[in-house]
DNA sequence: TGCACGTATTGGTAGTACCAATTTGGTAGG
DNA sequence: CCTACCAAATTGGTACTACCAATACGTGCA
């Protein structure tokens, strides 16, 4: 594997501050659009100096989940819609699991993307690209064989598709929605038929990829991302009625 | 137009200096992995206060441009395909273009979100998406008539489409793109008949939008970026011997 | 030659002070 | 009673200093 984007978590500075930063604006119910205290109170009261609290809203100013107004305050964005893509994997890496909505949203987006990946890959997958896909399958069989949850190989199986598209801007965006969803995946595949499933889905893929065959390729993935769809869209739906805010 | 997404730009604090940060590496030839200046050190010769640098350092950081390891020193990752997708619209907005090879990925991935913005739109689209269409499509000719320049109308028609499909995070991703590629988009345009032949596809692409024919719009879709990504392609191969560091 | 120690350098954090612009509140005038 | 205006408090933005802990590196010793 030559290039990057291995580890799933994008990397911010002053994680665990920013993670008390947003869990301050959330557990005191502060609103979209709403005025967080100023940075001197703010800072006293997560006892940090005024300069650290400050680097911590320049990420999420940068990431557009705050907007700092000179002279006026630092505000909450009115809605998640306007926070960066980027920002959604952070907050989710933050123990902050996304909406519903945010979730449906992806999955829309996703679908069109990994078929783009496998439709590239299959032009474009080196022998390395097909050892590493390989090197996986063998990896979920053992934990197959020992009951455990395969939802990290699964996830690393995807990553390594999307590596063997050679596009390191679609690898990067798929990598975001694997860390999206990683929470989720992992109670999907809690139950170990629909980890043999994926198992045998991927197995099917993998053989297309090494015949090159984009035809079926297409197929395939678009028949696997629809069986962990129809479990999303129950399950948003039993959660539809909860937390909404970001 | 209900939810947000109007404005190209996205914001960042510390525009200038995260600019000149970015200035001092590439005009000093320093190359991906090498190690930035102590903070101390690149405050002086930049002229700022620590604590400035290092708010603008943290924004670098959470969009994976820089890596600042304790004790050891500020480094640039060791690539672009390291840094955020977000980080490259933020580095063509600080009017660094992207290089060749990111256009080239980028037109790979933006061509299947388009379509799938499309296929929702055809779906979901409102009367007020059609007008605000339909008005676009005025401005454009009004500009077509004066012999104007309609790369900014086309972004908004494009981001009018994304909108319309009424996923936010595809909204956000396509305006990410259309910002990437808006000084490309203005060069291609210094050629009226481009932008005529641009508006005539746009209007088809409405009429199929109002009819709600996905299978007309998706083929429209097509052939209007096919358009574009021959002189993206052409100019590319052009460029692909200049310069291709971050 | 190889190892150990100590010093200088590094990013991370805290605290203070000041600026300019805005907001806010009360006061004087109509 | 309402308006206009002015002054004080509050805001984010910036700068400077000081200190910490961990690292890097060079020096000296064995």
């Amino acid at each position: 594997m030559s290039t990057a984007i291995e580890g799933p978590a994008p990397a911010a500075p002053n994680r665990a501050l920013i993670k008390r930063v947003v869990d301050f604006a959330r557990d005191n119910r502060f609103a979209p659009g709403d005025r967080l205290p100023a940075e001197r109170l703010l800072a006293e009261k997560l006892g940090v100096s005024r300069n650290a609290l400050r680097e911590a809203l320049a990420t999420l100013e940068s990431l557009r989940v705050v907007e700092a107004r000179p002279n006026s305050g630092v505000f909450l964005r009115r809605s998640a819609a306007e926070a960066s893509f980027e920002a959604i994997v952070l907050l989710a890496e933050l123990g902050i699991e996304p909406t519903a909505t945010e979730v449906r949203e992806s999955i829309e987006v996703r679908a069109p993307l990994e078929r783009q990946a496998i439709t590239l890959a299959c032009a474009r997958r080196t022998e390395a690209d097909l050892a590493a896909l390989k090197a996986i399958l063998g990896d979920t069989r053992a934990l197959l064989a020992a009951g455990d949850n395969i939802a990290d190989c699964d996830q690393a199986f995807h990553l390594a598709l999307a590596n063997a598209s050679h596009n390191s801007v679609l690898a990067r965006m798929l990598n975001a929605f694997y860390c999206l969803s990683l929470p989720r995946r992992r109670r999907y595949f809690a139950d170990p038929a629909r980890g043999a499933a994926s198992d045998r889905g991927h197995r099917r893929i993998v053989a297309a990829l090494e015949a090159r065959d984009i035809k079926a390729a297409s197929v395939l993935i678009d028949r696997h991302l629809g069986n962990a769809q129809v479990y999303w869209r129950e399950t948003l739906d039993d959660a539809d009625a909860g937390a909404q805010k970001p």
